[in-house]
DNA sequence: AATGCGTGGCT
DNA sequence: TAGCCAAGCAT
């Protein structure tokens, strides 16, 4: 495995040269960033982040909804969350230098399993083991594991463990990610040219694409509503921060009624818009896929003089008003510019 | 232990 | 196309 990564390994931003310990600042920002996320997705977020807050004490001297903002796209806001929460325990508790140790990593907000045992190997060459779906994947098919995950987790982690070698666990680690990620992958995994194909039980088998088995996911449930957008004479769009924990944690929105089974009556959706105006239903609506659910918005859009006043149920000391050039680098998620852009288009 | 939590790319 | 799913964590 490690002669193959020596040759074969994928050249990441985050990475250094085989047999280098990285900057664990460096090792988290990306462990973080890649959490549940693909490697394309992450490279241009990390890249504006290290350049932005090139330290950890950078990091934790930034108002949290820059953070945000600069979060918004890349998903999963609580990473966002606790990688500003993790870089103040940093640099109060730990003079901005991570500790080595998985346990006292783990104590860390947003660093799991999984991520301490990342940075404790790569940072800092402990002989550990970072089990995440790659992993699980890879260890399966080797051990031709017909249990089914996520059953099947504790067992297979204690095989991971086993393979860990004591010297360079880190290149060990990000080995196994590029096999599970290039090779050993979930359709079709190209066992030909494996490097450790002659120590595959299910490739012996001929069952490699059958593993691992996993259990059938619940049917994902739709939800509906109406959502408002309010275009003031001056450009600006009116958008108001939701509650702090929860989807979308901390983010801006676009002003909505709820998102429940069933959509109310239009008339009554108008009622709870966030200011009076004469408000124009866009044709068509937004189709948004969140992890559990299916949301389908119907927007309505409305030109309002500068001077308009939001109704109290609009919370006005949570809304704001943000002028569309500046919308870009707003706390905005992926859903909500969809509502703006679906709202906006064609003048 | 099961559920909540985003997004975009792939087939 | 409509799922499937990616370098998981918190509760």
């Amino acid at each position: 495995m490690l002669a193959w990564y020596d040759e074969e390994r994928r050249d990441l931003p985050w990475r250094v040269a085989p047999g280098k310990r990285a900057d664990p600042y460096r090792v988290w920002l990306s462990e973080i960033m890649l959490q549940q996320t693909t490697v394309k997705a992450v490279i241009p977020f990390y890249a504006r982040f290290l350049a932005r807050w090139p330290t950890i004490k950078a990091l934790a001297a930034a108002p949290l909804d820059d953070v945000l903002a600069a979060w918004a796209g890349l998903g999963y806001y609580s990473r966002a969350r606790n990688l500003h929460k993790c870089a103040i325990a940093v640099v109060e508790d730990f003079g901005g230098k991570f500790p080595s140790t998985i346990a006292e990593l783990q104590k860390l907000p947003g660093i799991g399993p999984y991520t301490a045992n990342a940075i404790a190997a790569i940072a800092f060459g402990e002989s550990a083991t970072p089990v995440d779906g790659n992993v699980e994947r890879v260890v399966a098919r080797l051990f031709a594991v017909r249990q089914s995950l996520p059953a099947a987790k504790t067992e297979l982690k204690r095989l991971a463990a086993t393979l860990t070698p004591e010297r360079r666990a880190g290149d060990f680690a990000q080995a196994m990610m590029d096999l599970g990620a290039g090779i050993c992958t979930p359709r079709r995994p190209s066992c030909l040219v494996c490097p450790v194909q002659q120590d595959c039980a299910a490739a012996a088998h001929g069952i490699a694409e059958q593993l691992p088995m996993r259990l059938e996911r619940a049917e994902r449930p739709q939800r509906v509503g109406f959502a408002f957008v309010a275009l003031r004479e001056d450009g600006c769009v009116l958008v108001r921060k939701r509650a702090e924990a929860g989807l979308l944690g901390g983010m801006l929105e676009v002003p909505s009624t709820a998102w429940g089974d069933l959509l109310p009556p239009a008339k009554e959706a108008l009622r709870s818009a966030p200011l009076r105006a004469d408000w124009w239903a866009v044709p068509g609506t937004v189709v948004h896929v969140f992890t559990h659910f299916r949301l389908e918005l119907i927007v309505y859009r409305a030109l309002v003089p500068a001077d308009a006043t939001l109704t109290f149920w609009a919370e006005p000391e949570r809304c704001q008003w943000v002028a569309r050039r500046d919308l870009h680098a707003a706390a905005l998620p992926s859903v909500m510019r969809k509502v703006i852009g679906h709202a906006l288009k064609e003048n």
